[in-house]
DNA sequence: GTAAATTAAATTGCATACAATTTAATTATA
DNA sequence: TATAATTAAATTGTATGCAATTTAATTTAC
C-alpha cells in the first residue's frame, strides 16, 4: 500500500499555488507588453486608475509590497511618464504618487485585458468565485 | 448604481493569486530557515527526496523553472552539500543532479513542515481540495 | 560522412521580492 | 524643550524569475 507522503511535490498545496501564480503572470505578458508594463507595474496602475493618488506606504499595504520593491518600480513608472513622485509638504516623510494624463489614457488601452485573461484562464464561473474566496481567506488569515 | 469595473484591483482574480502565493512563501520562511533553504531550494529538495536523481531539464519541467533560475540555485545547493552536479557520460549536454547523504538526512528534519504549514493556512478540508483542483486546472490548461 | 538542425545548460540582462539597515522627518515624553 | 521613540522611504544585499542569447554536444538529413 502506497503511503501518503506529505513531502511529495504532488501532495503539496503551496506548490500549485506558487506555480499557477507565475503561470498567470506569464500569460499576462503579451497583453502588458502593449502597455509597456510589467505585471507588478500593472497592478500599481490598477490602483492608480481607481484612486488617482496615494503614497508608498498605502500602496504597499494594498499590494502586499514594501518600499524595497516599490521605490525602484515607481521610479520606472515615473520615467515612462505614467506617474509623478513628490513629497507631501505637510509631512515630508511621505512620497505622494499621482497618476499623469498619459497614465490615465493607458486605462482605455487596458480595458480589454481582464476579459482576454479570463478567457485565457478558462475556469467556470463557480470555480472562479470559489478560487477568489479561498484566496482571500488565505490573505485575510492573520496568524 | 455602481458599475462593475473589471480594472478594479478587487475584481481581479490574478491579484489574490499572486498575493496569496507570496504570502504562503513568506510563511514558509521561518520553517525553511532551520534547513538553510529558500522556498525555491525547498521545492527542488522535495523532488530530490522523491526521485534521488534527475537532470536540469526534467527538474525544470516539474517545477516550471528554466535553467536561468535553476543553474545558480543548484550551484548553491551543491555549495551547501545537499546535491552533486555532474555531466552524464552518455550525453554530455545533460547535467545530472544527485542528492547527497546530507541532503537525504535533511528530509527527517523537514517532515513536520507540511503539517505546520497547513495549520498556518487554516483552510477546511473541502476548501483545500477545491483549491488544489482549481490550481491544477489552471496549470494544465494548455493554451 | 559532414553540414545543418536540434537540444541542454549556462550566461546575460532586466525586473522583481523581501529582510535588514539607514536616513530623514515627525511625534511623544521625561 | 531637548531627547527618545516612531514613522516613511530609500538603500543594501541576497535570491529568484524569465526572455534571449551563447556554447557545446548530439542528431538529422542530404
Amino acid at each position: 500500500m502506497e503511503e501518503f507522503d506529505c513531502l511529495k511535490l504532488e501532495n503539496q498545496l503551496c506548490f500549485p499555488l506558487y506555480a499557477a501564480s507565475k503561470e498567470i503572470v506569464r500569460r499576462y505578458k503579451p497583453f502588458l507588453d502593449k502597455l509597456d508594463l510589467t505585471y507588478t507595474q500593472y497592478i500599481v496602475m490598477l490602483v492608480l486608475w481607481e484612486i488617482k493618488e496615494t503614497n508608498v506606504k498605502s500602496l504597499g499595504e494594498k499590494l502586499y509590497l514594501d518600499s524595497g520593491t516599490l521605490t525602484p518600480l515607481l521610479k520606472k513608472l515615473e520615467d515612462k511618464g505614467y506617474i509623478t513622485r513628490g513629497k507631501l509638504s505637510s509631512d515630508e516623510r511621505n512620497l505622494i504618487i499621482k497618476i499623469t494624463k498619459t497614465g490615465e489614457n493607458l486605462k482605455s488601452i487596458a480595458k480589454d485585458i481582464p476579459k482576454s485573461m479570463s478567457s485565457c484562464i478558462n475556469l467556470s464561473k463557480e470555480e472562479t468565485i470559489n478560487l477568489y474566496n479561498i484566496l482571500y481567506k488565505i490573505l485575510n488569515n492573520k496568524l
